[in-house]
DNA sequence: AACCTCCGTGTAATCGGTTCCATGGAATCG
DNA sequence: CGATTCCATGGAACCGATTACACGGAGGTT
């Protein structure tokens, strides 16, 4: 890994290191002559840029930083893959970051970000505003929310309409005869799983549905609640009807124990899940879900955080969310109707 | 985005820059004295390290690339993320790259990953060891291969055993009784693409399975080619009694035009997809597949790239796979078999 | 011919850390 | 008690780029 310095490339164009800096970067105040000279001597010695010299001096790094909540989520894959891609036509790199829905892995992620000087971040925050965030903030790093937000912390985000996805949900399930739905709940550290959960609750009222604090389990947005929760849900004296659960791993995690324990979904027992997954095409019936556009919020996130690296304003966006009516939604079992 | 930096620390703590750099990177030659006031005077005014600095002083970023084909897909999700993992345990940062399985875009990449002075790569790669990946190579990188491998470069690689993997699973075909299976296939640009075919076609020729060419449909690794595949495959005057997948998007676009047709799998076609995805399970029936240890695959290649870092010399290693015997694979249909 | 622009170029300072080397005081030893 | 060792410390060079500033030559104007 030895390396070749812009001085040797000076010193083979037969340049000063000025000259050769300022057509490696292409500055215009150069002449056609130099240009050649430092061009050809660059290729034949195999000359790298140093990006770290390079991001000393200037005070931009070119690298954005992304924090998720973990990758293995195909909704968050889907935004991290599209961010990296949009970051890359840019030619920036994109330091990725899981937090595993820890915030103590989100300090430390964000800690190692701000050490690695990013320009920006895209981050899909948990917690309140304490911690490190808040250090990031006052720090003035540049910092756009992605899926999420944090109460009362202003900072410009894309998110996606949670509140109607829900109520479109609900409503779907209120027409078909529903009154007692489960609903497997997202973790209240997050602003996804409070809106949703906000929305099940407004719902309930709108339509009358059951109000059983039983039908309501709490869980974390990883497959094993949705187990968990389903298997209480499924295990209360009177089970719900439907099940709506607040995002795409618990809804797994709910498919996974109805398998398990031969539950006909669609007729014994209406599903709805959160994102459109690929796979909730495949399983059969296949799955109603409430949907929303990761890869449009992934590019509009890259977009507004260069936006805020120009210094313009950006507004925050609210991305709408669509019901997608597939088989495993129908009318309630009549023999649990009563 | 001021920044605070050691100067500005030194002398609130009445010290020299080389006395708070000592303190400040752990050096053991400070006294306890100065170690509580740098300390102090770095937490009061909020100083953070800047890590270009650091790395252009030292030959050392602390960060290592990660360059694989799609996040996407959940086999590299699942190695992103144990990579990214094992990395910050570690307190390194990962820089992420999809190459999309596209070789120019791999270069771009790698270009990008070599500027940003990565002290290491961990690389799933493609094509033959042309482009930028010689550079990469000849500059004395340390790249560890993950998954995939290119014929005649020698680096140390995590893979698992493909070979095996194909012949478990033709193995069992054969005995349930098929004779013709069809075979939709990965790029030949990768490792692989390549071992995965060559085993279908040792087990063709071992079993005395049909030789049709038309069996055999090349494809990319994406969800696409797999409906192409299993379009023309079940479209064919004498369609095969069971498909073989050589990857899980191909699987899925496998599964979702027997979805859409109709057919019913376990019983009309018998289905072996590659990777265990998760959900893989949930459809019904679930799917039998050739699993293996995409976890494991990341923590090792983090591991080994390490070791190369620490001047050990490492070996490669290849990883089992298993065959997991599920409902989508039952006996050819009578009718088929003729 | 004298003057002014304009433009390409080189010198050197700079970014923010790390680390070699010299120094001086305290502790240890003969 | 003088010599030696040890150790914390500070000064300054250094990593590899960018860029402010000064300069000199070519070309245009009066």
């Amino acid at each position: 890994m030895q390396s070749v310095t812009i001085r040797d490339v000076a010193a083979r164009a037969g340049v000063s290191v000025a000259t050769a800096s300022r057509v490696l970067s292409g500055h215009p105040a150069t002449s056609a002559d130099s240009r050649h000279r430092v061009d050809e001597a660059a290729r034949e010695l195999g000359f790298r840029l140093n990006a770290q010299a390079r991001s000393l001096r200037k005070t931009r790094t070119n690298t954005i930083g992304v924090l998720v909540s973990d990758v293995r989520n195909p909704f968050f894959a889907e935004i991290a893959h599209t961010v990296e891609q949009s970051a890359l036509a840019a030619s920036m790199a994109t330091l990725l970051c899981n937090a595993n829905e820890s915030t103590d892995q989100q300090d430390l992620c964000l800690d190692l970000l701000v050490s690695q000087r990013v320009d920006g971040m895209i981050v899909a925050p948990q917690g309140d505003g304490s911690g490190s965030l808040r250090d990031v903030l006052t720090l003035g790093m540049p910092v756009v929310f992605v899926d999420r937000t944090i109460d009362g912390v202003d900072v410009p985000s894309v998110t996606s309409d949670n509140r109607a996805g829900i109520a479109d949900a609900a409503r779907h399930l209120a027409e078909l005869g529903h009154r007692r739905i489960g609903y497997v709940a997202g973790p209240q550290e997050t602003s996804t799983g409070r809106e949703r959960l906000l929305a099940y609750r407004d719902a309930v009222a709108e339509h009358g549905f059951d109000t059983d604090p039983h039908l309501v389990h709490q869980g974390d947005f990883q497959v094993a609640s949705g187990v968990e929760g389903a298997e209480l849900l499924l295990g209360l004296d009177e089970p719900p009807t439907a099940i709506l659960a607040a995002d795409s791993l618990m809804t797994f995690g709910v498919l996974q124990v109805c398998q398990d324990r031969g539950v006909r979904i669609g007729s014994e027992l209406s599903l709805v899940g959160y994102d459109d997954i690929g796979t909730f095409r495949l399983v059969s019936p296949a799955l109603t879900v409430i949907a929303h556009d990761p890869a449009r919020m992934g590019a509009l996130a890259v977009e507004m955080i260069r936006d805020v690296l120009a210094g313009e304003t950006v507004t925050s966006a609210v991305l709408p969310t669509t019901l997608v009516v597939r088989g495993s939604t129908g009318a309630p079992d009549p023999r649990r109707i009563a």
